[in-house]
DNA sequence: CTGCGACGATACCCGCACGGTATCGGGAAC
DNA sequence: GTTCCCGATACCGTGCGGGTATCGTCGCAG
């Protein structure tokens, strides 16, 4: 029905189809299967263009209807649901397109729901999750998972931060080992043991302890020290990223407590991965 | 929707279910789906039994509006389509379960079409498709397909019609070669040559002419000849089917024009595929 | 208290329908 | 005649809706 109706506002498939986000052929697709539907032609297609049938034009009136309706049910069902709170906790990180994007989807999705975020330092992946401080976390794996379920939403590949005049920067891909006798920044004890080992590099270090991603930079920057980092994220001056080619890549996940069955939970999950793919594939 | 109404009406899961002529587990999925994208429980589930919530009682009554106004659509448009005529081209034995339930399903779906059958003998398996004498044919294999579009819709197994005091009417299965010195009845010249060839067993043989089901009957009967059918066809009295093993099963199929645009057609083609397929589902 | 039956939920599998990219075909314009 | 525009077609991969088998839980009977 929102086919039909894009396509018989626009008289053009083309257009309708960058309207719906798709591309054109399924579109012509499912309207020649809409036509066999209904048993008669919708469409006049002739070199001059497109125009309505007379059985388009009432199609389009009871579309639009039809159309309407379902979205009346959408607010008066979200009107019954009434108000609601959700708590997310955010890894410091994490303001990327996807976020935003999943925020704007969210609220269109559930107005009357009432979202609070809880931003956490780096070393807390959880971000409060398993102290029930928030109902689902956007976070960086990796983390002790037991108790809790989770939902893939991405995969960063991750580089050293290394200073720009250091003598392995120009260098296009590094392995851990080629950086075993380094200095590197660490996060302060107590935090998750498989988070720590992670970004560590695998291994115990010494060196400066940091809690967010700004200290992170500065920690290379004055010390000379090294660091994990992702891939696409964007040095500061006088620092670069090295890919790091035997470390797995760190997962973006979406984590809720285990038997949580809060439908808003299940719900900010579906659209999370709804709203990761399609910028995701804006870049593939 | 369908479901969602299905299932508050009932409140039941498995009664539902079998009102939807599908079974229970993907329906409890779906359920919980839509209340993952409503963001609230629709359903009290507790072993005393099925309860709506408030948020479900509200949906149900825009549920309800939502499909009167989906069929209001229905029949507006097919109001709009206005009267029109289908020729349909229907060989001898076709009348299976499968086209009684195509026509009820058609004659739903298209109340306002007119549907003229034209049947024809055995010797004429595309029901003057190509004289332009009927829009589509619902027939049997095989045929020259030159010019024409085809769907197979159901493939049956084929078997030899022998008297029950043949010799060999016992056995189990027979291949053509069992048979190469047998009197066969055959079909009356002129009809398409790969019809022939398929039903004479891949032979051009000597015995009497036949048209319809019944005379192949009556000649195997009385001349001791022997003819090809179906393994499913219940022989009458006197008469036993005996599987041919090294015979290609033949194909029930949907044929029409190539490149006849009539949305009818197709129309027909997918009814015609989705009734068959419901009879098959019945029995595996 | 223990076995059993009823019922919704879960796990797993499969076919297909939908959305994508690449390409075709035909008519119009220059 | 060549090129461009635009809808149609061909083909491919994946996610979802359908299926079967099985589980967990609760009520009830013996």
């Amino acid at each position: 029905m929102r086919y039909f109706v894009a396509v018989a506002e626009e008289l053009h498939f083309g257009r309708a189809a960058t309207r719906l986000h798709m591309s054109q052929p399924p579109l012509s697709r499912a309207i020649k299967q809409l036509e066999t539907e209904v048993g008669a032609a919708l469409f006049e297609r002739s070199s001059a263009g497109v125009t309505l049938t007379a059985v388009g034009a009432v199609l389009l009136d009871e579309a639009r209807a039809l159309l309407a309706q379902a979205d009346r049910v959408r607010v008066r069902v979200a009107a019954a649901a009434g108000a609601a709170t959700l708590t997310v906790g955010i890894l410091g990180d994490s303001a990327d397109p996807g976020a935003t994007r999943l925020a704007r989807a969210y609220h269109r999705r559930h107005p009357r729901v009432e979202v609070r975020v809880r931003e956490t330092d780096l070393p807390d992946p959880t971000c409060g999750l398993h102290a029930g401080l928030v109902d689902v976390a956007l976070t960086r794996g990796p983390f002790d998972e037991t108790g809790l379920s989770v939902r893939e939403l991405r995969v960063d590949p991750v580089g050293a931060l290394l200073r720009a005049d250091d003598p392995l920067a120009r260098r296009s891909g590094l392995k851990l080992a080629d950086l075993a006798d380094r200095r590197w920044f660490r996060f302060p004890e107590g935090t998750d043991p498989r988070w720590q080992a992670y970004w560590n590099g695998g291994a115990l270090r010494d060196g400066p302890v940091v809690r967010a991603v700004q200290e992170c930079q500065q920690a290379v920057l004055w010390n000379g020290t090294v660091g994990m980092t992702l891939q696409h994220h964007e040095p500061a001056e006088g620092l670069t990223v090295v890919p790091l080619i035997d470390m797995p890549p760190s997962r973006v996940l979406a984590a809720w407590n285990e038997g949580d069955t809060n439908p808003l939970i299940r719900s900010f999950v579906q659209i999370a991965t709804a709203a990761y793919r399609e910028v995701s594939a804006g870049t593939p």
